[in-house]
RNA sequence: UCCUCGGUAGCUCAGUGGUAGAGCGUUCGACUGUUAAUCGAAAUGUCGUAGGUUCAAAUCCUACCCGGGGAGCCA
């Protein structure tokens, strides 16, 4: 529709027009006569410039009574301006105020966790966190292209299930008219049946796990996409996963470099991630990697390397520490800034000298059967830029419905997908077992009631098919693809565990 | 549940037994091109809570509360 007014990110398009923009007061500076106004208004930040000779007193008036985040409407010319970040400004001809803001909380200073996570919903406001939502849209768009245009259907799985797919620990169970329901932790049963009716489908939705994890991967309620095709082999299930997680990043990369650069993502490494074929590693290739000497050499250099880090940032420390006696004031406070920047990391490393150790011994002790840890995880995508694909876990480890390797009856078709730079797993998933007879024996095994399994067997009675898919993590794609070293970031509001307000 | 780090001004943090500190923010003043503007001045405290040791505790000890990171588990 044709707005009455003009946003921000359009003001290119207006160079030499007049416009009208509506926006909140970001940041404020100015000297006697002349005030520099950052006016946000959602799909962008513009300065306006207001020269108390070249607008009305009371627009001068109303300019110097913003304070930080207060709404405002400016009417004024659109200038080129190399010094800009746009490439444009505002020259203002009047400012009207809409509302005066009480003092605001979040400056555009440095605050904690849990003062700005108290205040998400302003937080949300903040240039990091509007881009990090920016490129989250931009990665839900790409997924939903890439699916739409290889001629998947998106259809939903329910949120209210009565069937526990993988354990019952750790759902969260709600009261369904007296009879017990959970929130859906995997849409992926419910999608088994929608591609036997559509051939090719996914899943969009929420998903709950209420385990007890407070890490930077965890939230207790996550986005899932989960992509489910009849007659596909694991191959083929590995081809899909490669082939999305590319075009996010292609997608990402082609149109969100303003976002990028405010996020200060390494836009190259980035890049690197999205060039495929990405490596694929059967689990018993992985473990191998993991107890070789490359792994200990590698993580020899990195333990140096922070030992040497450490060393250094000391030094400079020290040597900050003596010259901030005689510094003047903005010096003073520029020593400041860096020793808080120093202790941050100097925590870090700290963390990293106290982990190396650990992670060496159990890389080093790691035996064949048992499941990856995380810092084994971190380990093996280390030895690579791009996501690496891990295959054909001991089927012990692994879900009850996943189809076992017919040439190792000891091994599932499962896969998961590592992101690099210490991201981890963003994709599971696998070849689905065909046989009916076999699926009744895995959920007694596992411990499962049949009761709830019934409808699902009807897939095995009906024109069994190969069928694969796999889930994908859409919060820890967007913390990968953002570069943000926290879950809680990529979503809204997200869910941690202790965290359900705002 | 366990391990580990932390809680000091509105915010971010220094301060490790001897008079409670800095920067930012706020308020006031200066400044016609600033980019987290700059410069000058002022106000701002239950040092998480409760006990204990001591002539003296933000600092040492104990318990508890709250938060960060990690293990397990997972996307």
């Amino acid at each position: 529709m044709t707005e009455p007014f003009t946003r921000v990110a359009a003001l290119p398009d207006h160079v030499g027009e007049t416009v009208t923009l509506n926006g909140w007061l970001y940041n404020a500076r100015g000297s006697k006569g002349l005030r520099f106004l950052e006016l946000r208004d959602g799909s962008g930040l513009v300065q306006v410039v207001v020269n108390q000779e070249a607008v009305g007193e009371a627009s001068w008036e109303a300019a110097a009574s913003l304070t930080q985040e207060s709404a405002f409407r400016v009417v004024g010319e659109v200038r080129a301006d190399e010094r800009q970040e746009g490439g444009v400004e505002v020259q203002a001809a009047s400012v009207e105020v809409l509302a005066l803001a009480e003092p605001y909380p979040i400056t555009p200073k440095e605050h904690g966790v849990e003062f700005l996570m108290d205040r998400r919903h302003l937080w949300l406001r903040s240039r990091r966190q509007w881009a990090a939502m920016r490129v989250r849209n931009r990665i839900i768009m790409a997924i939903h292209g890439y699916f739409q245009g290889e001629g998947y259907v998106q259809m939903d799985a329910p949120v209210l299930t009565g069937n526990a797919v993988e354990g019952t620990s750790t759902l969260f169970e709600l009261d369904y008219f007296d009879e017990p329901a959970y929130l859906t932790q995997s849409g992926q049963l419910h999608g088994e049946a929608m591609a036997m009716a559509h051939g090719k489908i996914y899943t969009f939705g929420p998903t709950f796990r209420a385990e007890k994890s407070k890490t930077r991967r965890h939230l207790t309620e996550f986005w899932m996409i989960e992509p489910e095709m009849a007659f596909y082999d694991l191959d083929m299930n590995m081809d899909v996963a490669e082939e999305l997680l590319a075009a996010i990043v292609e997608a990402v990369t082609a149109d969100c470099q303003p976002e990028l650069a405010i996020l200060e993502r390494d836009v190259d490494a980035l890049r690197a991630s999205a060039q495929t074929p990405f490596p694929r590693l059967s689990y018993t290739e992985a473990v191998d990697l993991l107890t070789s000497d490359a792994t200990q050499l590698m993580l020899d250099a990195e333990q140096e390397g922070l030992e040497d880090e450490r060393h250094a940032l000391e030094q400079e420390r020290d040597q900050n520490r003596q010259a901030h006696g005689q510094a003047k004031k903005g010096e003073k406070r520029r020593i400041d800034a860096r020793e808080i920047e120093i202790n941050v990391r100097l925590d870090e490393i700290a963390e990293g000298l106290r982990n190396v150790p650990q992670w060496k011994a159990s890389a080093a002790a790691f035996e064949w059967g048992a499941d990856f840890g995380g810092s084994d995880e971190t380990i093996l995508t280390r030895h690579y830029t791009t996501p690496i694909i891990v295959h054909r876990y001991p089927a012990a480890v692994k879900a009850f419905y996943m189809k076992r390797d017919p040439e190792d009856d000891r091994l599932a078709l499962g896969m998961d997908v590592l992101a690099p730079e210490g991201y981890g797993e963003i994709i599971g998933g696998g070849e689905r077992a065909t046989d009916l007879d076999f699926l009744r024996q895995q959920v007694e095994a596992h411990g499962l009631p049949e009761s709830a399994f019934d409808w699902y067997f009807d897939l095995r009675r009906y024109g069994s098919v190969p069928h694969a898919g796999f889930g994908l993590g859409l919060e820890r794609t967007v913390a990968w693809v953002c570069g943000l070293p926290h879950v809680r970031e990529t979503a809204p509001f997200p869910r941690l565990l202790g965290r359900l307000h705002p």
